[in-house]
DNA sequence: GCTGAGCGT
């Protein structure tokens, strides 16, 4: 059949638009080299957070830039109150932008939060120190 | 009786 080489290429065409939009999107900053261990979604830092701030509400705050997976708040595991930061996961890059862009900066919880891409965190499991390497 | 830089179990 020939519609099914037609079905291949353009399935083909469509990977390699996926790839190259992954690669260079065109709108987004140069931040590259923030985003290198990292599947499916993107992993914000929230400072500056009020200390009557929760998951709940971080999550409902960033909701409305886009699809929260995850939101945390970091809590003291010694004593259980927040820390003043959390960290917000979302499902898109794009989102996490939109979110950084319309957070970053701005007021939450009667306090001014500031939104940026994490940087340190290691894949829980392994044991030992992974690597370092945060200077960008 | 609690405080405001930073990065999570």
């Amino acid at each position: 059949m020939a519609f099914a080489a037609k079905i291949g290429s353009l399935l083909k065409q469509r990977i390699s638009q996926n790839i190259i939009a992954s690669n260079g999107h065109g709108s987004l900053p140069s931040m590259y080299n923030s985003l290198r261990c990292m599947s499916g979604g993107s992993n914000l830092f929230i400072g500056s957070l009020s200390y009557a701030t929760d998951d709940y509400s971080l999550k409902e705050a960033f909701s409305t830039f886009g699809e929260v997976l995850e939101a945390k708040v970091i809590t003291d595991r010694e004593n259980g109150k927040s820390r003043g930061f959390g960290f917000v996961n979302y499902s898109s890059e794009e989102s996490a932008s939109a979110a950084i862009t319309g957070m970053d900066g701005k007021e939450l919880a009667g306090r001014t939060i500031h939104v940026s891409y994490a940087n340190q965190r290691p894949p829980r499991g392994g044991g030992g120190y992974g690597g370092g390497g945060g200077s960008w």
